[in-house]
DNA sequence: GATCCACAGGAAGCATTGGTAA
DNA sequence: TTACCAATGCTTCCTGTGGATC
C-alpha cells in the first residue's frame, strides 16, 4: 500500500493552479491586460442586446495571441449576464472554424450550443444532415429560447466559403428568425479576409471593425504577472517572466505563445526536480514550444501529406539556405521517398493541393516567380520551421506508427 | 506582336465512408 | 432497409499566366 503510495506526488511542487496557464482558460474581471479600449469599444457595438435589440456586426483583426478571442469571450460574457439582470433572454455561440471548416459543420455546432433538447424538443446530430435542415433546427431554437444570440465565429478566415456569413447576417430580414436578434462577431487572424467577402456580406458583417495591435513587452510582462499564480509562492525566479515576455515580445507579441513558455519552463523544473523555475528553462521552453507548435499542426495528416513535408526538409537540409524550391523539384524527391516507402505517388496536381494546405497553416511559405521562355510562372516553397525539427518530428511519428 | 511552354489552379466528377430519418 | 446527405481524397481536363525569344 504505502509503496502504491510511493509511486505519485501528492503534492505538486511547482504549480499550485497549473489551469491559468492553460490557453482555454479565461482570465477574470481584471486579469485581462491591456485591452482595455479594445473591450470598451467591443462593449459598446453590442450593446443594443442588452436590451433585447439587434447588436453591431463586428470584425476584428489581429495577429495570433493578440487577445481577440478571450476579449470577445470576455465581452460576450458580461453581456450575457447584464442582459440577464434587465430581463432579456440572452446567450452566444462560439465555434472555431479552424475546426468546422464547413457551412454544415459550423451551422450544426451553433445550433448543438444554443440547443437544449430536454426544453425545445429538438434534436441537433453531428451529422447526416442536410446543411438546410440544420439552418432549420437552429431558426426554431433561436425563436425558441432567445430574444439575443451572439455568435462568435473564430478564424472566420479558414471557412470554405462565404455562405454562413449570408445566413446568419441576413436571418432576420430574410424572416428566417422572427423573434430571436442575432449579431454576428467575426474574428480573423488576416487582415486582408476582408477583401475576399463577398460584397453583400461585406455590407452586413463589417458594421464595426478592430484592429488588435500585438503586446509589446511590457504588457506580456504584466500578461505573465497575472497568471504567476499559477505557480507555488517563490518558485518563480525574479528574472524569469522578464526574460519569457523578452523572448515572445520578438517574436511578433504573442501572448498564447508567452504562457505556454512559462508552463513549460514550469514543466522542465518540474521535471529536472530543480526547486524553482529558472531563466534558463525558458530558452529550453521555448524550442520544445516550437517542437511541439509544429507537431500539433502536422497531428493527423495524412501520409503523403508528410512525405511533400519531408521532401521539402531533404531539400532544404542538402541545398542549405535557399529562397525556397519550385514545386516540380520537391515533387521529384517526393516521388523518391514514395518509391521507398513502397507506395504509389499522387498527382502533381494533389502535391500542388498538399503544399497550399501547408502554406494555409504557416508551415511552409510560397513565393510566386517568372521565368523566362518555356519556364512561365511557377511557386516556389520554402520551410517556416527548422528543417531538422521538421525531420525529427516526421521521423519520430513515423517510428510510432 | 506572336509564339513558346512549364506551371498554377479552377471546375467537374468519382469512389468511399459514415452518418440520419423515415 | 433504403434513400439521402456531407465530407474527404483524389483524378482528369482545361484555361490562364508571363518573360524571353523569334
Amino acid at each position: 500500500m504505502d509503496a502504491a503510495d510511493d509511486l505519485f506526488t501528492r503534492e505538486d511542487p511547482i504549480f499550485s493552479n497549473k489551469e491559468l496557464l492553460e490557453i482555454s482558460h479565461l482570465p477574470g474581471e481584471g486579469r485581462i491586460v491591456g485591452r482595455d479600449d479594445e473591450i470598451a469599444d467591443l462593449a459598446t457595438a453590442v450593446n443594443p442586446a442588452i436590451f433585447g435589440q439587434s447588436p453591431s456586426n463586428v470584425l476584428i483583426y489581429g495577429k495570433t495571441g493578440t487577445g481577440k478571442s478571450l476579449c470577445a469571450k470576455y465581452v460576450s460574457k458580461r453581456l450575457v449576464s447584464t442582459a440577464s439582470e434587465e430581463g432579456v433572454t440572452a446567450t452566444f455561440a462560439y465555434v472555431d472554424c479552424a475546426q468546422d471548416t464547413t457551412e454544415t459543420q459550423a451551422v450544426q455546432t451553433i445550433a448543438e450550443g444554443v440547443n437544449d433538447p430536454d426544453e425545445t424538443g429538438i434534436n441537433v446530430p453531428d451529422k447526416g444532415l442536410s446543411t438546410s435542415t440544420y439552418y432549420k433546427r437552429l431558426w426554431r431554437i433561436l425563436d425558441q429560447r432567445y430574444d439575443v444570440v451572439l455568435i462568435l465565429l473564430d478564424e472566420i478566415d479558414k471557412l470554405d466559403d462565404d455562405a454562413i456569413l449570408m445566413q446568419l447576417s441576413r436571418a432576420g430580414e430574410a424572416g428566417k428568425i422572427t423573434d430571436c436578434k442575432l449579431g454576428v462577431v467575426g474574428i480573423s487572424n488576416k487582415i486582408q479576409y476582408k477583401d475576399r467577402m463577398d460584397e453583400r456580406v461585406k455590407s452586413s458583417l463589417c458594421e464595426r471593425e478592430f484592429v488588435f495591435p500585438p503586446y509589446d513587452a511590457n504588457q506580456l510582462r504584466e500578461i505573465m504577472q497575472a497568471r504567476a499564480d499559477a505557480f507555488h509562492d517563490d518558485v518563480l525566479e525574479p528574472s524569469t517572466i522578464p526574460r519569457a515576455a523578452a523572448l515572445a515580445a520578438r517574436e511578433h507579441g504573442d501572448a498564447r505563445k508567452a504562457i505556454d513558455i512559462l508552463r513549460y519552463a514550469g514543466e522542465i523544473a518540474q521535471a529536472n526536480g530543480e526547486p524553482t523555475v529558472r531563466e534558463e528553462f525558458v530558452t529550453q521552453a521555448r524550442e520544445r514550444a516550437e517542437t511541439d507548435r509544429f507537431r500539433e499542426l502536422i497531428r493527423g495528416s495524412t501520409p503523403h501529406s508528410r512525405y511533400v513535408l519531408q521532401a521539402l526538409a531533404l531539400l532544404s537540409l542538402s541545398n542549405g539556405r535557399q529562397d525556397g524550391f519550385r514545386t516540380s523539384r520537391v515533387y521529384e524527391i517526393y516521388e523518391n521517398i514514395c518509391r521507398q516507402e513502397g507506395s504509389d505517388s499522387l498527382s502533381l496536381r494533389r502535391v500542388r493541393d498538399l503544399l497550399k494546405e501547408h502554406a494555409f497553416l504557416d508551415i511552409i511559405e510560397q513565393s510566386k516567380h517568372s521565368g523566362g521562355s518555356a519556364e512561365g510562372s511557377y511557386t516556389k516553397h520554402q520551410l517556416l520551421e527548422d528543417p531538422s525539427v521538421v525531420k525529427e518530428v516526421l521521423t519520430e511519428d513515423d517510428a510510432e506508427s
